[in-house]
DNA sequence: AACGTACGCAACCAAATGGTTGCATTTCAA
DNA sequence: TTGAAATGCAACCATTTGGTTGCGTACGTT
């Protein structure tokens, strides 16, 4: 991660409802195949298959086809990385946040 | 922020290189008017005015105008809100990071 | 062998995005 | 009061995005 310079995708690829949902799905559920992922979801599953692709150019998602179904699943070590990028502006807006309590209370 | 709902839109907002350099330099920097803020970009003022405008729809930022210029700072509430929505997302990845290990070490 | 399931691929579409240029307006300063 | 500076506003443009439909193909199952 080259710092700051694809933090922006990073978050361009967190920045949909569908994906986020997506997420929240395999890191709860656990892996499954496109089919199982479509299932609860409004929208097509070639639009699905269209998000997990973002997600796994942003390199949080990967498959593997086994058998006549393509399995995906969070890619745990990107996974690592976002979150230490996302830790990283939680820390950079910290001091922003101190800087201008300091300045108000003056 | 209706949890989940708008973590995405929020993540929308940072998913751009140019708006997340605007973040660092009001974070950094402190307010600052349009013009100042776009001296050292390569995109136009007009451009930067739409980012901001963006980062303002976000919640992240405000402005003010002061005689001929109009100024713009972060927003301490929203962006501490943001920060929270970070950290929950952090969260979340790392029970799914946890089972991830135990599943592999089994 | 034949049928249903799970996908992949391609074309297409509307709307949103990121950017530009040109011009009008407001405001400060000489 | 006149000119330069700082924005605002609007039109316009190319690309990307999120979504669809239709059809082909590969794989299991019976």
């Amino acid at each position: 991660m080259s710092r700051a310079s694809s933090a922006a995708s990073l978050f361009a690829a967190l920045g949909d409802e569908t994906r986020l949902q997506l997420l929240h799905r395999l890191s709860s559920g656990g892996p499954g195949s496109i089919a199982r992922l479509s299932e609860k979801s409004k929208v097509t599953r070639q639009a699905i298959t269209k998000h997990l692709e973002v997600l796994a150019d942003a390199g949080l998602v990967h498959s593997a086809r086994q058998g006549r179904e393509s399995i995906w699943a969070l890619d745990p070590a990107r996974l690592a990385e976002a979150h230490q990028a996302l830790d990283q502006i939680s820390a950079q807006w910290d001091v922003a946040l101190e800087r201008l309590r300091q300045f108000v209370e003056k």
